[in-house]
DNA sequence: GTCTATACTTCGATAGAC
DNA sequence: GTCTATCGAAGTATAGAC
């Protein structure tokens, strides 16, 4: 029989706290800032409280990314409720907290096998929704799919998104208002 | 006066070894995985040997990035004097280990400022390159800059082309055929 | 130029007291 | 649920022999 070890509820207040340090770690330092006694550090409180909560680092990691995942597939859910659906995803896309993060465990996914299978989980989840939402637009407005497929615009709208607010984050901003206004004007056209 | 430590030359050939040694292990598992110890022992080297060539690991980080982005700066001019140059630049961005290593040095330089600086200077060069070669297309296909703008199809391009290697890096490939293939069929009509 | 040896720090993780 | 105490491994970096 295995050593059964004792872990922390999942509905902890003191549990939620870890990750809010956890998080806090990542955004301003990286990672590869986020070991036992830091989180601790930042939480308040002493280096094995984090191991009760989360046996492992692994553990940790996958919980904060959870999280995040689910609240924003939530914000997400209701956005496209709204009324101006793919406007919606586009803003929320552009917040630079999210895009950050997501870069952190893009990143941290290459030696967690564990935090990939997260991601890829979500990146699906994702793409399902956005791929919905455009092709309503597309077929609101009657453009046909041989023109430009709703897979394209979605890729597309990503790709820009993302590269615009890591750009930014290095203070590269060459062409960021053109692209920027590019959007603003379609979004304007096809779904105002 | 500050103590003078020796430190190996630019030529030497194994300081190129430990360069190669340190990229390897950033492909393979992540910039965290970098360490003297590690790269040493990939390079079949004593510790103590990265610090002669390497004082700090700083020194490392930037003159890895330093070495790949002048080799890279080079293809790409050598790139854009060919015959297609905007496909060209296209088939560069599409290399799965570039786009891999750019994103490790990404998310390196969130707590190391040496490298966030390599990586905006860097990245101003690489956006100059890009931009004259696309407005050149434009130009050549009489397409006025107020329907679409230089600077958005660069971005674009950028943004999709990194999103699609970053997605398939995690096994993501939803819409990738698709988005791919709309570039494909604007390069065939625009620089044939 | 490369090594041995070593100092000092920080890491993940566990046992067990309170 | 939180702590003290502690282990062993791994990190960066330096001094100095060869």
């Amino acid at each position: 029989m295995a050593t059964t070890r004792r872990i922390g509820k999942e509905s902890s207040k003191t549990r939620a706290l870890l990750l809010d340090a956890t998080e806090k770690l990542m955004l301003e330092e990286g990672y590869a800032a986020v070991s036992s006694r830091r989180v601790a550090a930042v939480a308040s409180v002493k280096p094995a409280l984090i191991h009760y909560y989360f046996p492992t680092m692994d553990d940790l990691f996958v919980a904060l990314f959870r999280r995040g995942a689910e609240i924003n597939m939530g914000r997400l859910t209701r956005a496209v409720a709204a009324e101006r659906p793919l406007r919606a995803l586009w803003s929320i896309s552009q917040e630079q907290r999210g895009a950050v993060l997501l870069t952190e465990f893009t990143a941290l996914s290459r030696h967690r096998p564990a935090v990939r299978a997260e991601l890829a989980s979500y990146g699906r989840r994702f793409r399902r929704l956005q791929l919905r939402t455009v092709r309503n637009v597309l077929e609101a407005n009657g453009i046909d799919r041989s023109v430009v497929s709703a897979e394209s615009v979605a890729l597309l709208l990503t790709g820009l998104s993302t590269t615009v607010t890591l750009e930014r984050e290095i203070g590269l901003t060459t062409g960021h208002k053109q692209a920027l206004a590019l959007v603003e004007r379609l979004l304007e056209t096809y779904e105002s």
